[in-house]
RNA sequence: GCUCAUAUGGCUCAGAGGUAGAGCACUUCCUUGGUAAGGAAGAGGUCGAGGGUUCAAUUCCCUCUAUGAGCUCCA
């Protein structure tokens, strides 16, 4: 089957052998059964199809609407009196493997919208279909005695469509649409072979293994708990360690670059929020509370408070570019069932910055944070992509302050060389951003970093600068947050690191075993040294043998482990282990600081 | 927010209409062990919260809270 002919690609086109058999296709590309892009897309549409087949043997009141094909497979939304579970999947997916052995030719039939509405006249989930495509020529596509309304394409038999595997079965709206009812979706991938569906779903597997909130359990970091409330995250004391060593590595490079920092309120007037237009455009978002009969919004950004730093002084172009930033700590009401471990929370805390500077410093001041960017990011060897978004339905200020902010971002990406898509409409209200996505170990994307251009609030502040005239000029804003929050940043790099986090920022970086309660003295010794040296270890002291403490140490995935006993204590040395290197090997105290300095060393901002 | 599912000691999970168990963790004792689980004894749960059905509810029903999956990626 492997050299058989699925599909045609015509340029753009990606068409089946349904549809090329009317027309001439000696020059299309071919495209064979494989696991290229094109032919995934094929195997996937088709396999969806079958799905609905299987669904509508076994339910045959079922009533289909799309069935489309997504990155990693494709679902298809259907309604059933019956309630559909995950145990039903297994007797979907026999039924599946049933009609791919009775190896049914798929046919294509072309007909007008006209018909295709009569066709299907009572078929009321069709007709949500047929008011969504455009008038004219539309094709359906039957095997055996089922028939769907499809633009296809397919492959040309349901024998190529054996190596599938449903995922999930969940709840969709119809067309998205929360206000429609709810169908029954389900998710599922298709491969042109065996070895790549277990290849899948062995990444799958993996993707488990590394999720954070379970690693995050695992190596006690963080927690929540339902009487503090949802979204909201308990900081344990190696999490804590984790991120407060992030914290002083990110203050000293901001202060290299010349970052101030300064600190706001965590909660201002709502007078406030009302000038700086957070009131009326975010404040669905916002947390409110009164004190003395007036009312205070409890901050979902910082630039407030950095705006009033500004204001707190005349300022001249002397001064420009200012760059204040702060670790802000912000509350935002998500939806309830948006919030997912440290991903997505009520409360974190933003490395966030704001600069203040002339129009002509833009260029220079982005590129100078694209800059920042890259050093942090390489640092922890991620991968990042970048995405500029524009001005989006709720928004403040004039056309003419959007276009300039939008065209400053664009210009010095181009200006550079850099690469970037375009998000239409995904601006913040008050400008345009440029979105830092990062890509983990295992492919997926997340949104951290952000560069944002304001000519808004600096108009509704009346900010100004003195310039060398003696006249008063508007400055611009630039927002900027490079790791985005602590909280989603710790929760991607636990991913990625699959809990081996680098040694600048475990946890605890070394856990002292002395063999012997004989030993204790001087590791305590070793303990204090260290921590002087600014690595924080711990003493594996308990009652326990020794076979057992080391394997805990393992098991919290600590970078080294030192092992103390008479021959140690005797010549002033340590045994270590290095679980990342897997060796092991003697040093004297004097060399074991001299190698953690060179450890810490190795990652700088 | 909406749909569906889940909620049992610190953790991972069994269990049944008659108020509960395992392993790990924890405490104590023995053991002082040279690189991934030494041994023994013990303590710990109003079975997420509130209400209802029942002679009886942790188990059935309802509400709430929290958690999980999905709700954007167009036949």
């Amino acid at each position: 089957m492997q050299n058989e002919v699925i599909a045609y690609r015509d340029g753009e086109t990606l068409l089946d052998t349904q549809t090329a058999a009317s027309q001439d296709f000696s020059d299309f590309q071919k495209v064979l059964f494989d696991n290229s892009d094109d032919a995934l897309e094929v195997i996937r549409h088709s396999t969806a199809h079958m799905m609905a087949q299987a669904i509508k043997e076994l339910y045959p009141d079922a009533k289909f609407f799309v069935g489309p094909v997504i990155e990693d497979g494709f679902y298809y939304d259907f309604r059933v009196d019956e309630k559909i579970s995950d145990s039903d999947l297994k007797t979907i997916e026999k039924k599946m493997q049933e009609i791919a052995k009775r190896k049914l030719p798929i046919v294509k039939t072309c007909t007008t919208k006209k018909e295709a509405v009569v066709h299907f006249g009572d078929d009321d989930l069709k007709q949500e279909v047929f008011l969504r495509i455009p008038d004219g020529e539309v094709s359906t596509y039957k095997q055996g005695d089922f028939e769907d309304l499809c633009r296809g394409p397919h492959v040309p038999n349901t024998r190529y469509l054996r190596f599938f595997k449903l995922i999930r079965v969940a709840g969709a709206y119809l067309g998205g649409d929360e206000k429609r009812e709810m169908l029954t979706r389900i998710y599922g991938t298709a491969f042109a072979d065996k070895k790549s569906l277990m290849e899948y779903s062995k990444m799958i597997e993996e993707a488990k293994k590394r999720d954070h909130r379970k690693i995050g359990k695992e190596l006690k970091l963080f927690t929540f708990d339902d009487e503090v409330g949802a979204g909201l995250p308990i900081w344990l004391p190696n999490g804590a360690r984790l991120r407060s060593r992030l914290e002083h590595l990110l203050f000293k490079a901001h202060r290299l670059r010349g970052y101030e920092p300064v600190r706001g309120p965590e909660i201002l007037k709502s007078d406030a929020w009302k000038v700086s237009g957070h009131y009326d455009n975010y404040g669905e978002n916002m947390y409110f509370t009164v004190i003395d009969d007036a009312e205070y919004g409890i901050k979902p950004m910082n630039c407030l408070g950095h705006i009033k730093v500004y204001q707190d002084e005349v300022r001249s172009y002397r001064d420009l570019p200012l760059k204040f930033f702060e670790y802000g700590v912000v509350h935002r009401h998500e939806m309830s069932g948006v919030l997912h471990g440290l991903f997505r929370v009520r409360e974190f805390t933003q490395d966030d910055a704001h600069i203040f500077c002339t129009p002509e410093q833009i260029k220079e001041n982005v590129l100078e944070i694209l800059d920042f960017v890259d050093t942090i990011m390489s640092a922890f060897g991620f991968e990042y992509e970048m995405e500029i978004s524009t001005k989006p339905e709720k928004a403040i200020g004039d056309d003419a302050y959007w276009e300039a902010a939008t065209k400053g971002l664009k210009d010095a990406l181009d200006g550079n060389g850099i690469k970037y898509g375009i998000d239409e409409g995904g601006g913040a209200f008050y400008g345009p951003k440029i979105d830092i996505k990062i890509t983990d170990a295992l492919k997926r994307k997340w949104q951290c970093g952000t560069i944002q251009v304001d000519f808004n609030l600096p108009e509704r502040f009346d900010l100004s600068y003195v310039d060398a005239n003696n006249e008063h000029k508007r400055p611009v804003m630039l927002h900027r947050a490079i790791l985005g929050s602590f909280e989603r940043f710790i929760g991607i790099l636990i991913e990625h690191t699959a809990g081996e986090l680098p040694f600048f920022i475990a946890p605890t970086q070394a856990v002292i075993v002395p063999i012997s309660d004989a030993h204790h003295v001087y590791a305590k010794k070793l303990h204090e040294i260290l921590l002087d040296e600014g690595i924080d270890t711990e003493i594996s002291a308990k009652n326990e043998s020794l076979n057992k403490r080391i394997r805990n140490a393992e098991k919290m995935k600590v970078p080294m482990i030192l092992v103390v006993g008479d021959e140690e204590v005797e010549k002033n040395s340590v045994a270590l282990r290095d679980r990342r290197e897997r060796i092991q090997y003697n040093l004297s105290i004097d060399e074991l600081k001299t190698k953690m300095k060179e450890k810490l060393s190795e990652v700088h901002f």
